[in-house]
DNA sequence: ATAATGATTCGCT
DNA sequence: GCGAATCATTATG
């Protein structure tokens, strides 16, 4: 999508950024990008606000710790900028961006956005009237407005095809970045305590979740 | 083949 | 604040 933006830049953000070594700056970097798709010609977008790091083999709370590899997991294994999407509770499509290199599962769970185009149709989705933070504000019901399901596990995010993320210049500076530890992950022992979550400071559609 | 379990959300008390 | 909803995945027999 490059319509009007006269003055904005906006790149999709390609395989070279998501196929870097380390998760956790890539988490706190998208911070401030755009998440966007596009079904049926239909396109909704929203500004991420809040992302959490998962650190491959070595993270107890990573679906891929101790190099586990199953019919679920596989996808954690692709190149950088490959969707993982899993059902959560029976319910949720949390969505989740891989990165690294081919063979190494890290990945960035999506936790929040703030809605910027094609809010109408995000209400819809939602079965809601009123935009209010309810709409994006969470993994599961973000993936629900933007209309994110397990069906598209495993494509390719760097494309204008289905999702993608994109860059609109924005500058986001660390110290309106608040990490914290994770959300929901209490079985990791040790690895629960990593601030791998981050999110932008003083947004209001950052996920109500204790931390 | 069977049983347990979530990277959550919503509605009710 | 608490508990139900709901099902693919996973471990175990």
């Amino acid at each position: 999508m490059s319509l009007n933006n006269s003055s904005k830049t906006s790149e999709i953000l390609s395989a070279h950024f998501f196929q870097r070594a380390d998760v956790v700056s890539i988490a706190k970097e998208l911070i401030g990008k755009v998440l966007c798709t596009e079904f049926d010609g239909v396109l909704t977008t929203g500004q991420i606000v809040e992302t959490e790091a998962y650190n491959g083999i070595h993270d107890k709370a990573c679906h891929a710790h101790s190099g586990r590899f199953t019919k679920r997991t596989k996808v954690m294994y692709e190149p950088g900028g490959t969707a993982y999407i899993y059902l959560c509770y029976g319910i949720h499509h949390l969505f989740n961006i891989i990165t690294n290199n081919e063979g190494i599962p890290d990945a960035v769970l999506i936790r929040a956005i703030e809605p910027l185009e094609g809010t109408q149709t995000m209400l819809e989705r939602r079965k809601m009237n009123q935009k209010k933070r309810n709409l994006t504000a969470g993994p599961g019901i973000l993936s629900q407005a933007l209309g994110i399901k397990t069906d598209q596990n495993g494509i390719q995010l760097t494309r204008e095809n289905g999702i993608w993320i994109e860059d609109h210049g924005l500058n986001i500076t660390s110290n309106n970045i608040i990490s914290g530890p994770r959300v929901g992950i209490g079985y990791a022992g040790e690895d629960a305590l990593l601030p791998y979550r981050f999110s932008l400071r003083g947004n209001p559609w950052v996920s109500p979740a204790k931390t």
